[in-house]
DNA sequence: AATAATTTTTAGATTTACCTAAAAATAAAA
DNA sequence: TTTTATTTTTAGGTAAATCTAAAAATTATT
């Protein structure tokens, strides 16, 4: 069985490899708040478990069994998440750090009785799938909000950035998930979007666009 | 705040401490499934925090800041196996180890919520009493079974063992909490006890009459 | 292709919680 | 009240996860 602090890097290098195929010392080091120095000794202890194929100074993959702890770890958090938000009435900004925690709690039974006890939920709280206990899950494919042109519409049904701020912010623009939104201008001088939803017309940040996911968008 | 480790320490010597006044080294090392000399390292620490008086050779006593820290996880504790048997399912034998992790987590936040979701509840799955969140709880003035004398009637609310092995023979004899018994005889032989439960005379051995624990006992 | 900049690794220390073996203190028995 | 047994502590060491500083490899730039 893997170390909370090795499930922590096995997570981390999961979500680092969504975007780049080989993740360097250095991302890890950041994510993990560590030193790259600290990063390479944990990666050489997690490819002799057959965690990771590394290779020096060419970054590590994942490999099979790697992924597959991963994605454990990575449906504990949600399952947890889901919890927090739906019978803890937890706001969807508090619930990350919290979960953090949960997350390395080493119970099959109690994970598969918590999935069972919130009906087998298919997302979490910011959207993000949650997988099924074989680790199998639905790839969504959203569109960045910031991606779409003026006229198209959708609903947002995700989130790409989970820091508390930002989650305050989306609730005080009434930006939650579930919520139809049309695209009406895109201002030319600072690349921030107009857009309607609940039929009030608001203007949101290029920064904050970037980061809302929309799905069922019906382009014009 | 303290550490993981710490926790256990702290919430162990008080369990020992509810036995004695004063907590040995060869106690907390036997419960702590380590050696005398490592029990020794962590006093020292404890007592520098300001969780337990300690004099050498003399073995701890917890101050008011250690006790206050081990009540707490002892109300976390209590709380999380209440949620385990009431919402998933468990059986009182199955929480003990599970409860054992979650203890841990960090959040006043959540326990507060946990609690309130759960109703406020004033005891655990084992009988034993919930602190509220500012550590109150009510002392239980149980008797033990094997005390009762024959005629004397009583209500199980509490066990003073949590092993599964234990856990499961009173459940497979029907003696959970709330059930009514009634003593109708006490053997010479071997001290087992004849009881009255739901209608049916069942025989129990003293080993077991020690570990159930009665109240509302009506003396004939 | 040589130099500079960046990234990654090694080497050697530190901290936490643990260990063993031996010494010291306390408690029990002769 | 010695002697013996038990308990506890000290001393010195280990493994996990981290660190800093310096060396090595890779990548980018001129």
């Amino acid at each position: 069985m893997q170390s909370f602090t090795e499930e922590n890097y096995l997570k981390i290098i999961y979500h680092l490899a969504e975007l780049t195929n080989n993740v360097q010392t250095n991302s890890i080091a950041e994510k993990m708040q560590t030193k790259p120095a600290s990063v390479t000794d944990m990666i050489k202890k997690l490819a002799d478990k057959g965690f990771v194929d590394y290779i020096k100074y060419q970054g590590v993959t994942l490999t099979e069994k790697g992924r597959n702890a991963a994605i454990d770890i990575v449906r504990k958090h949600r399952l947890w998440e889901v919890f927090l938000v739906n019978k803890l009435n937890f706001k969807w900004d508090e619930v990350h750090d919290v979960a953090e925690e949960l997350e390395h709690i080493k119970s099959v039974d109690l994970i598969e009785r918590l999935d069972e006890f919130l009906g087998f939920p298919k997302s979490d709280p910011h959207g993000d799938p949650i997988p099924d206990k074989n680790g199998r899950f639905a790839k969504n494919h959203f569109t960045k909000l910031i991606e779409l042109k003026i006229g198209d519409s959708g609903t947002i049904t995700g989130v790409s950035q989970h820091s508390s701020a930002f989650l305050k912010h989306l609730e005080k623009l009434g930006l939650t998930l579930g919520k139809q939104i049309q695209i009406n201008d895109v201002t030319d001088f600072d690349g921030s979007v107009e857009i309607l939803v609940a039929d009030k017309q608001i203007n949101i940040s290029r920064e904050v666009a970037k980061h809302i996911l929309i799905s069922n968008n019906g382009k014009n």
